[in-house]
Order: structure tokens, then sequence, then C-alpha cells
DNA sequence: ACAAATTATAGCATATGTGCTATAATATTT
DNA sequence: AAATATTATAGCACATATGCTATAATTTGT
């Protein structure tokens, strides 16, 4: 076993697919007239958390998406109301 | 300072929305004819990370979400083409 | 009933999402 | 321009998502 054998995991962070998300959520929050800490009081998730996500630094999960669907009262399909580009790994 | 002040962190887990995407999911991949083999390797998602998705075992995030959808060859609307229940932590 | 295929579970290592808190940077208002 | 509000960054601790691999359990087909 060759010592710099390091097997590379490659893990998905889908910054394509991510900026749209981002554009919607603050597309979708300008219209609604909330702040990030509006939004943030009424998910209940971190303001900090809002920003990284809407400056597409993480890769949120589906649950606090899902709470900031609620807070936002829009079905997800709205939040989620873009087309998804092909699909390049960087 | 008290010994037992545990802040307790609480941690997002949205077991009914994560139902209904499972649900929804099965429901799509059994419309294309797919095993969760097959989409495992279309989606280049592990095959157990597929199961963990279905059997609400896991959060996942959006950028997995992303994968399948394109691999299932549907817009995400319609992946998240369900309504949130009004939320409950529990 | 048996074999084969499919789905579910399990354990480990690693990367990272999230909460929390504080602060910096930027935009808005007066 | 100064004050205020809003957004962005940063660092830490902890929980957990994911890949990887193997195996068990279940379903399907013969």
């Amino acid at each position: 076993m060759k010592k710099n054998d390091i097997k590379p995991r490659k893990l998905i962070f889908d910054k394509e697919g991510l900026q749209l998300l981002a554009k919607r959520l603050k597309e979708i929050r300008a219209e609604k007239g909330l702040s990030q800490e509006e939004l943030a009081y009424r998910s209940e998730i971190t303001l900090s958390q809002i920003a990284r996500i809407e400056t597409v630094k993480i890769n949120p999960t589906v649950s606090t998406i899902f709470k900031i669907a609620r807070a936002l009262e829009v079905p997800l399909s709205d939040l989620f109301n873009f087309e998804l580009p092909p699909f390049s790994n960087e």
C-alpha cells in the first residue's frame, strides 16, 4: 500500500444550483419586505445561517429550507421555481 | 455559573416534511422504473444515501436533492410538489 | 422453495451544516 | 456626515450528512 494513496472523497456542493436558490430566496424575501433578521426570527433559524445561504457559503439541508418556506409563507415549488443547470462538478 | 447549565441547541429535523419528500421521491423513482441502485449510479450518490433518504433516516442537503432531480430528469418543483405541514418541532 | 434482485441497516472516517456570539462591512435614513 | 439598520464574516463547538463497504432483510421471479 503506497503512502500517498489518499482516496479523494468527492463531496457535493452544487454551486450553480445553490446560487439560483439563493437568488430566489432573496427575491421572495424582498417581495415580502422582510429583513434577514426578521426572517431568521420567524423561521427560527439564525441570522448567520440565512446570510450564509444567501451568499452561497453553505449547502443547506432540506429541513432548513422547509423552515424558511414556512416563514415566508410560500409553497416549496415557489422557492424551487428555477431550472437546474445541467450539472458541472466545478 | 451553575454547573448543569447545558444549553440545549435545538437542531432541525423536519420529520413530517422529510417523509413527504421521501414519498415523492419513491413515487417518481417508481414511475421512471429505476432501482435505488440505478438512481444512485446516475446521480452519483451512494446507494446507502438514497436508501437513507427514502427511509427518512437523514436530513439531506439541497445539493443532494439537486443531483437526484437531475438524475430523475424532473424539475425541482416536481420533487417538491407537496404541501408542507404547519410545523411541529416534535 | 430457491435464487436473484432490491431495499434497508450498520459502522467508520471525514467534511460540513448549524447554532451561537461577536464584529465588520455596507446600505439606508435623517 | 452621522446615526441607524441591514447584510456579511468569522471562529468555535457540536451534530450530522456523506462516502465507503459490508451485510441483513425483504421483495420479486422462477
